[in-house]
DNA sequence: TGTACATCAGTGAACGCGCGTTCACTGATGTAC
DNA sequence: TGTACATCAGTGAACGCGCGTTCACTGATGTAC
C-alpha cells in the first residue's frame, strides 16, 4: 500500500468536514465539487475515489453534520436550563454562522426537494435529537411531549432563525431572534 | 407599435407568474431562465426585454407573490377563526403545493444567502404581512404583539411546514403538521 | 540487501451539458406622406 | 388609398463559464524474491 491504512479514511472525513461546511454556509446547488476538494486540499479528479456521486456526499455530510449536533446536544442538554439553550440557538453568532451552525435550520427546505434517499437520511439523523428534545421537554412541562411536538419546536427555533439571516436590518434582526426567545420558552413550559 | 401598448406589460406578468411559481416549487438556483421562458410560452432571448437580469427578476418575483399574499391574508384575517387560518397554512394541500404557498416557506434560507437588495425586497414586501400578523394576534391575545412577535409565529408556521415537507414518512410528516397547529394556537392565545 | 513489480490515492485534462447573457436578425403593426 | 419607413417584442444561435463526471497517467510506498 501507498498510503498507512487509516491514510484513506482520514481523506475522506476532511472532504466530509469541507463539505459539510460549505453546504450549510452557501447551499447544497451552490458549492460544487471542485470548491469542496479544493477546501480539502485536494484536485476534483480523486473525489470519485471517497464518493460515488455528489448526492451520496450530501447523504453522508447530512449525516455527520446531524450526527455531531446529536451528540453535543445529548451531553448538554439533560442539565442544562431553557432559557440558556433557546438562547444559545437564537444568538446573534449562529445566526451569523451558518456553516458550523444548525444543519436542519439551513438546509431543510433544500433537501425537501432532494430524493427521498436524501430525505430518509435526513429524517432518520434528525429523529434521534426530536427524541432527546421531546424527552426533555417532557420533564420541563411535566406532561407527556411527543417527538413531532418536539419537531414544532425545532421548526419555531430554525424557522425564527432563518427569519433572522433573511432580514437585513441589524437591529430588526435581533428583534426577531428576541422574539423567538420568548416564543420557544412559552412553548417549552 | 406593432403591439398593443399593454402587450408588454401582459407579457412581462406572464413571466412573473410562471417564475414565482417555478422558484417556489424547485428554489431559485435550481431554475433556469430557459425554463422560466419556455412556461411562459417564449424564447430566452426576449428575456432581456423585461428584466435586467435573473437577480432582477428574483426581487421582482418575491415582491409579486409576497404582495399576493398579504393582499389575501389583509382580506382574510380580520374576521377568521384562529385554528382555521393555522390549519390552512399547516395543512397537507400547502406542505404538497410549495410552488402555489407561501414564499416565506419556500424561500428564506435561499433568500439570506442573496444580496443585500434581494434581502431588502423580501424583508421590506414581508413587513406588511407581519404588522397586520401583529394586529390580529395583539386582539386575540389582549396584549400588544409587536412585529418581532408575530415573526415568531411566522418562523413557527415555515419552519414547521419545511420539516414535513422535508420528512419522507407520510404519517409523521402529518403528526408534525398536527403539532405545529398546537403550538401555534399555544402562541396565539 | 537490492531489484522488479504491484498497489492505489491523487493528478490534471477532457467530456458533454446547461447556465446566464448577448446579438444580429425577423416580421407584424403603426405612422408619415 | 397606397406605399415606404420606423418601431420593437420576439427569435434562435452563439458566447464563455462552471458544473458533475470520466479517465489515462503518476509516483511513493509495500511486497516478492
Amino acid at each position: 500500500m501507498r498510503y498507512a491504512p487509516e491514510h484513506n479514511d482520514v481523506t475522506r472525513q476532511r472532504i466530509l468536514e469541507a463539505a459539510s461546511r460549505l453546504f450549510r454556509e452557501d447551499g447544497i446547488a451552490a458549492v460544487g465539487l471542485a470548491k469542496i476538494m479544493a477546501e480539502a486540499d485536494l484536485t476534483v479528479g480523486t473525489f470519485y475515489t471517497h464518493f460515488q456521486s455528489k448526492e451520496a456526499l450530501v447523504r453522508e455530510a447530512l449525516h455527520r453534520s446531524l450526527d455531531a449536533r446529536h451528540q453535543a446536544i445529548e451531553q448538554l442538554l439533560p442539565g442544562a436550563d431553557l432559557e440558556g439553550v433557546v438562547r444559545a440557538y437564537l444568538s446573534p453568532e449562529h445566526r451569523d454562522g451558518a456553516g458550523t451552525g444548525c444543519t436542519v435550520a439551513a438546509l431543510v427546505s433544500e433537501v425537501a426537494r432532494h430524493p427521498s434517499e436524501t430525505r430518509s437520511v435526513f429524517a432518520s439523523h434528525n429523529a434521534p435529537t426530536l427524541d432527546v428534545l421531546a424527552a426533555w421537554l417532557s420533564t420541563h412541562r411535566g406532561e407527556d411531549v411527543s417527538r413531532a411536538d418536539a419537531a414544532a419546536l425545532l421548526g419555531l427555533l430554525a424557522g425564527t432563525l432563518q427569519l433572522a439571516r433573511a432580514t437585513p436590518d441589524r437591529a430588526e434582526s435581533d428583534a426577531i431572534l428576541e422574539a423567538g426567545v420568548r416564543a420557544a420558552i412559552r412553548l417549552s413550559t
